[in-house]
DNA sequence: ACTCGTCTTTGAATCGTTTCATTTGTTACG
DNA sequence: CGTAACAAATGAAACGATTCAAAGACGAGT
């Protein structure tokens, strides 16, 4: 009783064959009623619970999903995570996630870990080049999800949002409000960001006299927005740009603290601001913030669908999906004239 | 080679037994160089991996640990989740985080969960009243800590922060700024919030003339907070509250939304306001937010240390960590004249 | 040549489940 | 009464790792 019971003591407890409990557990129609309760009160009295180390050893495979996210704390990864969770579990499986926290090392530990544990399947937003690894996994019947990248072969499914698309509306609204000197705030070296800074690139390529310059940011998170925003503020008023777009909302709101900081500068008046991923927290900013919505909801909740697609196809048949971001605007980017 | 190989595959590869393979993965030192090259190189060739699960079976206890918080996308949680994740990793341990979303049917869920995954031990800011299964787990080894929550008996660890004098600093410093009639927003039904309460009762109760009435929400979320904001703005100016105390910073910034809304209404100078947890967004909101803070890096690596300690004692050993939170003062309770 | 000690290697047993070919039990029908 | 048809229960084998007692290899010492 002090240690935990196994399917045989319960077996014996019952006066039962072993394979009698396992049938109670997962076939309860081939087992008479009267056995049926007989092996319940004795689960019950020893207080057994299934060991799923042993279920996993003889199915070859866990009811785990793998979900690698670039930072957790990120809401827009929570959110994404939540809604891949809610969709796993209706399908009565379970998601781990790991953080990678934009560290390729993590990310091969946490894939190194998933794979020992024999995920049923693997959903991540990759640091590094991970197609070769994905294609060991391939191999090896673990079918991988690319989320919020677009798969760049044929070879595996991907759920994305068109960063691109994203980055051109942003700035497009930018120079629709009429400034010129526009500046992009973030990290290029994650795919997600220079996609967003081509765009942005297009936009403003597209509009004569305007210029964008890159300030390159010491990660995603609201502190090293924060840097940013001082080495503007440092700035002599004319160096400044007209209008800031930051490649996630994080960041911007880490600029805006900084600009907020110094009394005499305005946000929109002197410079306008916009991220991107429409946090929950965008809306109640000191200056409300716009962003480009991306559907979290639609991402997590999709990813793990495309996942049953390949495990009911064996991994031969790879589905990409491509939502579209859609500009929220507020009062960091309000109608200043024209 | 298309599917995994075990470690029976790598030992005929390798010309060796079974148990050599086993040795060079777990005691290097006990096999000779030139095997341990050569089934290394097997092992390469092949890509065998582990198989976690058979691990886990022969050990009786997997590496896990399981962690059930009340919300993952209340930056307070994600914080000590991920504290809690690196100080795990550092043991070698991996953290399973779980959701209750302050459900008790899904507690309950993650509860039976982590029990068939055999985890080497439980964290867990509990929503119902678990103390029972916790006694159940214990006696089948498996060690619990309650986290953000005082243990009542000593039977199990915990690791907590002083909501009571959280919530007596924070209506305390309203009642310094001049403030008679206060409001409590949030839902008393959650332990931590009604300790929160009765601090700030306790407060109150120290000034003559000073009131407090409770509110209600419906959850502790963002949106919930908007909606006791907008219940707020539709009151005569005389029945306001002229301080309004959330027991976390998301109900907070909610309120702060629904009020700022209203433009002729001010904080803090009509209303201060004051939240609780002092997350990230806590700074750059509309108006500053002061609030309490709770030191949630401490509180994650706190609950491993304990954990290890119970496992070391064979769960004989409990301890009690309590730590004290902290004012911040920001623009939301900024000076008004007292 | 023989024994002893040390260092390597071996391989059967084990963990707790599920599976499935077999056996046992029961009922119905000619 | 014999037997076919079906339902229920059985228990050995398998999953893949770790463990550990035992066997094997090898050199040193006498």
């Amino acid at each position: 009783m002090s240690q935990t019971a196994s399917i045989k003591d319960v077996a014996n407890h019952a006066q039962v064959a072993v394979g009698t409990v396992s049938n109670v557990l997962n076939y309860p129609d081939r087992v008479s009623q009267r056995t049926k309760e007989r092996v319940l009160k004795s689960i019950a009295e020893l207080g057994f619970v299934r060991n799923d180390a042993a279920r996993q050893l003889r199915a070859g495979q866990s009811r785990t999903i793998g979900l690698i996210v670039l930072d957790v704390g990120n809401p827009f990864f929570s959110s994404v995570a939540r809604a891949a969770e809610d969709a796993a579990t209706a399908l009565g499986s379970v998601v781990l996630v790991g953080d990678s926290g934009q560290d390729a090392s993590r990310e091969a530990h946490y894939m190194d870990l998933f794979q020992e544990q024999r995920v049923q399947g693997l959903l991540i937003s990759p640091v590094g080049d991970v197609s070769a690894r994905i294609d060991t996994l391939r191999e090896r019947g673990v079918p991988t999800v690319l989320v919020d990248e677009l798969a760049d072969t044929d070879r595996c499914s991907s759920v994305s949002v068109d960063d691109q698309e994203g980055g051109y509306l942003a700035a497009r609204h930018l120079l629709d409000l009429g400034r010129r000197r526009l500046a992009f705030v973030g990290t290029p070296s994650i795919r997600q960001v220079s996609s967003r800074l081509e765009g942005a690139q297009r936009a403003v390529a597209e509009v004569p006299d305007a210029t964008i310059e890159v300030l390159d940011s010491a990660g995603q998170t609201v502190l090293a927005g924060r840097q940013v925003g001082n080495a503007l503020v440092e700035r002599d008023p004319g160096e400044r740009p007209e209008a800031v777009f930051c490649s996630n909302d994080l960041l911007a709101l880490g600029v805006m603290q900084s600009l907020t900081m110094l009394r005499t500068l305005r946000i929109p008046d002197d410079i306008a601001l916009i991220g991107y991923d429409d946090i929950d927290f965008a809306i109640s900013a000191v200056v409300p913030l716009s962003s480009i919505r991306q559907p979290t909801e639609a991402l997590g909740r999709t990813a793990i669908e495309l996942l049953a697609e390949e495990q009911e196809s064996n991994g031969t048949k790879h589905r990409t999906v491509v939502f579209t971001p859609e500009l929220v605007v507020r009062q960091s980017t309000a109608g200043s004239p024209n």
